[in-house]
RNA sequence: GGCCCGUUGGAGAAGCGGCUUAACUCACAUGCCUUUCACGCAUGCAUUCAGGGGUUCGAAUCCCCUACGGGUCACCA
């Protein structure tokens, strides 16, 4: 690679991070480290319309959380500034202008009524919709009467005709389009701002932006911008297109879409780890060499070439997400998941806001008990639940369990045992259950499935005499003593 | 509808003309381990690469057609 590697990710601020985004800014991030290149974030907000207050600062703040460091933008001013859209207005004014001078782009007058109305009357004709070019020649007469009318005017580029443009795409291939099956395009609407494609074009150029890679419905848009690299006599950026990420259904995501959760900063409401999720959609269409699957962002970024991003689109998988999360938060240490998931039991009424240290110690307690089946902290409410409920709800598996005949016989034999001991710990409860064993002659799954049902209510669980230990002695006392008197209702 | 892109198991995927009787991971199933649970471990899970033609001594890998999925044709990005 010749030239210096300069990448960017450019999203629009009209809402948080979405995952796609994510994975499309990542792959920037892995190319540019890769090869000791720049990642620059450039904010697209021509849309006006569309931009949302806070979405700017809520991008960053995810992209951060992510893990990815950034050379220039908008916080972080590099000589190629600005790095929003509209504070580069003026720039953008003046090569619309050479555009315009040279012939090739030229005012429209087209209201948006009528270039709606065309459109339909097009597709009523089963034609498709296509900008039919009628303000490409214009008279200065005709021009004079428009603005008589008090039209305002767009900026159309002047697509050259019989003309292919090829894309040279490192995931794709080379990539051909016929220009005349592309219509004249707006580069400016009526009150200078420009579009998407051209602003993006100035843009990458003046940024002297090495490789575009971004999401797969930008392909079509491409042979657009090339249009307008060879209206400059410019060089050209590589490309490479990155296939969508289809929700469960092999559908395109769309905003209302619930079958997935689709933005990054839900994942982090939901206590998921940044470096799990990187991890994961690193993983989403691109594939690594070996045979391992478990990165650190400084492999992904060793090991991250463009060669092996697939070609087709690939469907997210909560599951596996959730095995990964599952798999770094064993890992990570125990103050860390504390961290993640204390706040949860607070929302959920489990802990109050304010813990003495005894109750936080307690509370440790728990969340390590569960470190190790948690797929993301926010499950800590539901794991946790039969800690902070007086009635216990018994599923099927469970009542079948109570059952059993031997059930009150084992429960009030612990119940003496544990009720009589003067200390309470793990160690003493292990005790417990031998001295029960050997007084009513039932072990393994006679003895230990129906005390962990008793007094968790679930047949699948973490440490039995840790569990035991944190519900605390009376709760314990209580559960098992109620299971025995009331045994005739589960049988 | 035009133009473009894609199609390997339930999911992520490897594979780049012979080393493939198609890696690896998740999920699933079964077994082992653990006096329960969980973890862990082991084994199984596509005789076949969307379908059909071709090229070749040989094809998941190259070519063509069909089907299906997707992107785009905006004064959205």
């Amino acid at each position: 690679m010749s030239k210096e590697v300069r990448v960017r990710f450019a999203p629009s601020p009209t809402g948080h991070l979405h995952i796609g985004g994510a994975r499309s800014a990542l792959f920037n991030y892995f190319f540019a480290r890769h090869h000791g290149g720049k990642f620059i974030i450039r904010i697209e907000d021509t849309d006006r319309k569309r931009n949302v207050e806070d979405a700017e600062a809520k991008l960053i703040e995810s992209m951060r959380w992510i893990g990815t460091e950034w050379d220039e933008s908008i916080d972080k001013e590099g000589q190629y500034g600005p790095y929003r859209s509209m504070d580069r207005l003026e720039i953008y004014t003046e090569y619309l202008n050479k555009l315009l001078e040279e012939g090739k782009a030229y005012h429209c007058y087209c209201t948006e009524d009528e270039l709606n109305e065309e459109r339909e009357a097009q597709k009523a004709r089963g034609e498709m919709p296509r900008y039919s070019g009628k303000c490409r020649c214009l008279t200065s007469e005709q021009i004079s009467t428009f603005k008589a009318e008090g039209r305002t005017s767009s900026i159309r580029f002047r697509v050259p005709e019989n003309k292919e443009f090829v894309v040279h795409d490192h995931i794709r291939g080379e990539v051909t389009f016929d220009s005349n099956g592309i219509g004249d395009f707006v580069i400016a609407r009526p009150d200078g701002i420009p579009t998407y494609n051209f602003a993006v074009t100035i843009d990458d150029y003046l940024m002297k932006i090495s490789h575009v890679i971004r999401g797969e419905e930008h392909l079509s848009n491409t042979p657009r911008q090339l249009m307008i690299y060879d209206a400059f006599g410019w060089e050209t950026p590589d490309f490479a297109h990155v296939s969508l990420i289809l929700n469960p259904d092999r559908q395109k995501m769309s905003k209302r879409d619930e079958s997935i959760i689709q933005f990054v900063e839900q994942y982090r409401e939901l206590g998921y780890l940044p470096e799990a999720l990187v991890n994961f959609l690193a993983l989403l269409g691109w594939s690594p060499e070996g045979e391992e699957e478990i990165f650190t962002m400084e492999e992904l970024i060793k090991r991250f070439t463009l060669d092996r991003v697939s070609k087709s689109p690939s469907v997210f998988d909560i599951e596996k997400l959730n095995w990964m999360n599952n798999h770094y938060m064993k890992l990570a240490p125990l103050e860390r998941i504390v961290d993640l998931a204390l706040p949860h039991m607070q929302k959920a009424g489990q802990l109050p806001e304010q813990l003495s240290p005894e109750q936080r110690a307690w509370a440790e307690q728990v969340i390590a008990l569960y470190q190790e089946q948690m797929a993301y902290a926010a499950q800590i409410v539901n794991l946790a639940s039969l800690f902070f409920t007086n009635e216990l709800e018994y599923n099927e598996e469970a009542k079948q369990v109570l059952a059993e005949e031997q059930v009150p016989e084992v429960m009030r034999a612990f119940h003496e045992e544990i009720v009589n001991g003067d200390d309470y710990t793990p160690d003493f409860i292990k005790q417990a259950l031998k001295n029960v064993q050997k007084a009513t002659g039932h072990k393994g799954k006679k003895l230990f499935m129906p005390v962990r049902v008793a007094a968790t209510g679930v047949t699948h669980g973490p440490d039995l005499a840790t569990s035991l230990y944190l519900l605390g002695r009376d709760k314990v006392a209580a559960r098992v003593l109620n299971v025995a008197d009331n045994h005739k209702q589960f049988v």
